[in-house]
DNA sequence: GCGATGTCGTTAACCGGTTATCGTTCTGCT
DNA sequence: AGCAGAACGATAACCGGTTAACGACATCGC
């Protein structure tokens, strides 16, 4: 097993759980806090639009806002002017979310990068950086190996 | 949106988009591989062995290993001597795919890391590791907010 | 104005994950 | 031998993701 993408994988997992655990104590599965983050930078997009911002696919934000819908933290609306469109609108609870939620996850980021210095915080963001940037280029390019092109960016 | 949990998280995700590309070729879900070379590194392994191994639970194993042996990489056959237990077996099949999957995560692996120098690699994973051992850390120790334990090492 | 094409959200089916629950079997103690 | 507790896998329900397909609506070109 490769070591970095080994490496790589576990801390993601751990990290992931850590942070699907704070977002818990607001009531939150881990992803609903980037859909309302994309909110919180703009009330009112599309599935699309939150989709595109948070580099998932429409399908995924549709269903995920269908229970944020539920849980009264976003309403959905028509748009006025174009009937094939949909947006998506923060409740008063949804707003109330910013805050504490924003905090928990810099809380976290401290918390996880307690143990390293200046430097090494430094250098790792922009090694992470390289290998970010090698891999979205590697999703975006045609594959000597296959004829089809890669699948779409990914970004979570 | 914190530096570091947002670049973990989207490298993450492409990191993983170009593993279930490279493992579909291969006519696998990402995820399979793992199941597959915990029995390359020992056949018969009990679901929860090969869990505990993976970092994932026993039902996501057996869910897995149900496809896998309809998709003829495994067979599943009770333990011998204790009813309790099942013991997943690879099949030939499964056992030919180890040779191409190893060479497609190693490929993947230069293919990611080949913009980095051999001292950013080796910060990488130093700073890496100790964001993951940090992060395993406070999974496992009760937290001073919460009154219960967190939640079980995650690892992947 | 009309038809072809593009855009959008919705739905279904699939996937790997999680927690909770249950029935069966095993182990250890009396 | 009998019982209580532990161990194990199976199942259900939930979750966030994916791709494929479809109907409705908008846009564009003739």
């Amino acid at each position: 097993m490769p070591e970095l993408l080994d490496l790589h994988g576990r801390t993601s997992k751990a990290l992931r759980a850590l942070a699907e655990a704070a977002m818990q104590r607001h009531g939150l599965h881990l992803g609903q806090d980037h859909l309302l983050a994309a909110l919180w930078e703009r009330d009112g997009r599309t599935p699309g639009e939150i989709a595109a911002a948070v580099r998932v696919t429409t399908p995924a934000v549709v269903k995920m806002a269908g229970r944020m819908v539920t849980a009264g933290w976003i309403t959905r609306r028509p748009d006025e002017r174009d009937n094939r469109l949909v947006r998506l609108w923060l409740t008063d609870a949804g707003q109330a979310l910013r805050e504490p939620v924003e905090a928990a996850r810099r809380q976290l980021e401290d918390q996880v990068t307690a143990g390293l210095t200046g430097d090494e915080r430094a250098a790792l963001l922009s090694a992470l950086t390289k290998v970010h940037d090698t891999a979205t280029a590697l999703l975006t390019e045609p594959t000597a190996s296959t004829d089809r092109d890669g699948p779409p960016l990914a970004d979570r």
